[in-house]
DNA sequence: GTCTTTATTTCGATT
DNA sequence: AATCGAAGTAAAGAC
């Protein structure tokens, strides 16, 4: 990696264009061939950058990063360069390293060893039930057989209850399942998505993880009115 | 901002849990309490990192961050440094001095001045309609009068022909609009949407911004059948 | 390859 | 402060 501290100029054009001052910047470019320039603020993201795979031409006082296939261009002029460091990171793949736990695919997991928290009775069918739009995240049925279509989010918002809804439509043509409900089941529900599921005939449930892991006991005073 | 490069492991936990195994990575932390971890791939993303506000504290060989409201936190064990060094880079609010164009507000001003790109005929007769589930993008009428929401995108999915439909569907509950119609224009369409829209009687029209600020002729080629 | 879905989405604007 | 919608979304996964 290569890491550069410099006033510089930096302009792109591609998708759109943006123009950027010059100013005080660092610019790393990664062995993959990535080229961000980052400000001292405004967080996670590079106010400029390239993904891979890019052409990366140096010139004297200038550096011009394109895109393999397109017309996306960087094109970065410095003025005066405080530093400039190039690091040998060892083999670029490491990032596969990166575990993580709590995505959405391990909430699916986990509600289809329990899909009793979806709803009263529920019994897991099948995970991943095919239409011809795409899976359902969980199909489900009740005490008294009725089919349930689950679908999961970590966080709900309107396009989620707009996709399910999708779902049942397709489910529905089935005369066997004409009578399938929805089951939207999040981390987080936005409000929105209650409102537009609630006129779609959607039920909502939100869940936490911990308790899904029986690392903490459900917050029962909420429903011991 | 502060620069680090160093072996390290990093351990996040809040929304999810991750573990980044050790191995040579760039810190970055910013000004405005920023802290980003990079590898020498990946691309654009950090593979850790927490946005302010935070807090951060340093102990020898760890660095731990924690936002100031909620329980996220990042804990770096730090255990070669191979850099690290602390730039002065001005004023931390450089980055508003970046000006973008292209964009999907740029794109509506251009449509609202030439409706005519959304179809034979069009007038305006009002950007950011109201309706009660917020503004439709540009209301037109054709050469008969007849009225037609058009909702403009930078990239048209699926998701943006939800959206016109439940404008649509609010905006023909009003008698005297009950046969509007429905018009998608944008840069990119995705063939989802087109498919999906077809279904729901809404036009679709791909719009090239250069064409529309007269840098280059439409491609009538297309068209001369 | 193309297309769809997820994301610790982030970020800004608006209420 | 909460909420909503855009993003040069990027990146991973499915087909």
């Amino acid at each position: 990696m290569r890491v550069i501290v410099a006033r510089c100029q930096v302009e792109y054009s591609g998708r759109l264009s943006a123009l950027l001052p010059e100013a005080l910047r660092l610019l790393m470019l990664k062995a993959d061939g990535s080229v961000l320039v980052h400000a001292d603020a405004g967080g996670y993201k590079p106010l400029n950058w390239m993904t891979p795979p890019t052409c990366v031409e140096e010139s004297d006082g200038r550096i011009v990063v394109r895109k393999l296939k397109g017309e996306d261009a960087l094109d970065i002029g410095i003025s005066e360069v405080l530093s400039d460091v190039t690091y040998d990171m060892g083999s670029p793949d490491d990032a596969a390293g990166l575990v993580k736990d709590g995505v959405e695919r391990d909430l699916q997991e986990l509600l289809a060893e329990q899909p009793g928290w979806c709803g009263e009775g529920f019994r897991l069918v099948r995970r991943e039930w095919p239409t011809d739009i795409g899976p359902v995240d969980l199909m489900c049925r009740d005490d008294e057989d009725a089919w349930i279509a689950v679908e999961i989010k970590r966080v709900a918002t309107i396009d989620a209850v707009e996709q399910l809804h999708r779902y049942l439509e397709r489910i529905r043509l089935d005369p066997a399942m004409g009578a399938c409900r929805g089951v939207l089941a999040a981390q987080v529900l936005k409000p929105q998505a209650r409102v537009l599921a609630a006129s779609r005939g959607i039920a909502c449930v939100e869940v936490d993880l911990a308790v899904l892991r029986g690392e903490r006991e459900p917050d029962l005073t909420l429903f011991a009115a």
